[in-house]
RNA sequence: GGCUGGAUGGCAGAGUGGUUAUGCAGCGGACUGCAACUCCGUGUACGCCGGUUCGAUUCCGACUCCAGCCUCCA
């Protein structure tokens, strides 16, 4: 298995520390506001990743952090006028309810920053003692840049570099402007916990890399996250993390691409973003989860609502080929059987989760589905039977396939399916007397309400479109 | 200005030094009362200019353009 590590700028041959085991922190969510598609990207992306690491028959221990305590989650709690826990809690329940519906599956832990500040706290102390990191006279800690040699090196930058085009407050009471904070002293007020250099909370930086190594260890195999967080807050993670063990940070860096709108990253800052909850409010949330699946964990997409459009009937596609198939559940049971659709997947899989690359295996799969289907129903079991497993692995393809097909999610769907079975009941009565025009005004009826009818010897099915 | 990536057929999106990605859309055929679904067939795409090579979309260099990071952001 080969995996393309952002420190080295190229894809390795993947060998965890442990015989069997995966170590594996991604940095989750600061919880003042609500999970938009760029951290669905996240999330799926991590969880296919963990999905198929588990798969490949490696122990996964996948910690994904909460950052609880932060300058925002301040300031919108007191917009809102509620207290910090209140509004964190709030979020924290709407993400997991994100995720879930977007059949992300929950990391092994899920440490928040507010339930580690004792280590937080040790490793700042470590810090300062090793010279690393020094109390401010307005009771600020900050990290010394130029004391470690190795900064810069996950983004290939150089300190003097950096100091040219950037504008980065001058604050007086840092040494160096690019000096970051890893420990701020509370304003009166303010949410604080007590520390040898006063009340304060914890920076960002430092959070992630108290509850990694206390998690995982000094050393472990993967750290992720988002695209914009290789600089400064992975850069800075490793600062702090090496200089304080001594010992190689993380082994391999892992970074997902960007979502974009217009060819624009879609961000909070630029105000140009679409929450979770918002799409799914319109969208099939699998629908939602195959198009992030569709491109590479590492490529930017550019969201629209054709490209929803595009993976909805590609999916359609996939859950068509399982349809009236679905008796006796995962029976491709006999162990050591490997297709030779299953070897395909998982050596494209092995190299950098090449997701795309499993998809067109898949639809390869589903028309040999589909070709059995005529002649040998049996084989046709079997196959979509392998069809579903390996859907799994992606987190795709576990809905029953009428759900799916009939959009039981859908809000838009304007009839009931008592309704609709009537009106094809009707159909079929018109067609035994040989009466097509009345057949015919049935199925554009409800064709342009979005039910597509489907004849075939069994009879007739219907599956749902948006219209 | 520095640092990362990227530019593939109508669209989306993988990949490869010489041979089919895949999906959607289109076209022809089969099936069908007609359709839909499905099946069969069908497209000489690889930003631009040089170089290496018997041969480059794939390797190397220049150029153009796009996106990201350098400031909180997944």
């Amino acid at each position: 298995m080969h995996i393309y590590n952002t420190l080295t700028r190229r894809k390795e041959p993947f060998t965890p520390l442990v015989a069997g085991k995966v170590s594996m922190y991604v940095c989750g969510m600061t919880v003042y506001d609500y999970c938009h598609l760029g951290h669905a990207r996240v999330m799926v992306a991590f969880d296919v990743i963990t999905r198929y690491l588990r798969e490949r028959g490696y122990d996964v221990n996948y910690v994904r952090n909460i950052t609880d305590i932060d300058d925002k989650i301040l300031k919108r709690a007191d917009e809102n006028g509620e207290s910090i826990t209140a509004l964190t809690e709030r979020m924290i329940d709407a993400m997991h309810e994100d995720e879930q519906r977007l059949f992300v599956l929950p990391p092994s832990h899920e440490p928040r920053a507010t339930g580690h500040i004792d280590d937080i706290v040790a490793m700042i102390e470590t810090l300062v003692e090793k010279g690393f990191a020094y109390a401010a006279d307005n009771g600020d800690v900050y990290y010394r840049v130029r004391k470690f040699a190795d900064y810069g090196k996950l983004n290939n930058r150089q300190l003097d570099d950096m100091r040219a085009g950037s504008r980065v407050d001058v604050d007086v009471h840092k040494e160096d402007p690019l000096d970051f904070v890893l420990w701020k002293a509370a304003k009166p007020g303010e949410a604080h916990w007590a520390s040898p250099w006063g009340n304060g909370r914890p920076g960002w930086h430092i959070e992630c890399s108290a509850m990694s190594t206390c998690c995982l260890g000094d050393t472990f195999d993967i750290h992720g996250g988002g695209p914009d967080l290789t600089f400064p807050h992975h850069e800075n993670e490793i600062a702090q993390s090496e200089a304080a063990t001594g010992k190689t940070y993380v082994n391999t860096w892992m970074h997902a691409g960007a979502v974009r709108v217009n060819q624009e990253k879609m961000s909070k800052s630029l105000g140009n973003f679409f929450t979770i909850r918002d799409v799914l409010a319109e969208h099939d949330p699998e629908v939602v989860r195959f198009l992030l699946v569709a491109s590479h964990y590492r490529s930017p997409i550019n969201y629209s609502v054709d490209s929803l459009t595009e993976a909805r009937k590609s999916l359609t596609r996939l859950y068509t080929a399982l349809e009236g198939l679905e008796q006796g559940d995962s029976n491709g049971d006999a162990s050591g059987d490997v297709s030779a659709y299953r070897e395909r997947f998982t050596q494209v899989m092995d190299d950098d989760f090449n997701t795309p690359e499993a998809l067109a295996v898949m639809f390869e799969l589903a028309r040999e589905v589909n070709r059995a289907k005529q002649e040998q129903p049996d084989e046709a079991v079997k196959l979509a039977g392998e069809l579903k497993q390996l859907g799994a692995i992606l987190g795709l393809l576990q809905q029953a396939p009428q759900t799916f097909l009939k959009g039981t999610q859908q809000q838009s769907m304007p009839l009931s399916e008592g309704e609709i079975e009537a009106k094809i009941a009707q159909r079929i009565e018109a067609k035994a007397n040989r009466d097509f025009a009345q057949a015919d005004a049935i199925r554009d009826e409800l064709a342009n309400l979005g039910v597509i009818l489907k004849d075939s010897r069994e009879g007739t099915s219907w599956v749902f479109e948006a219209p």
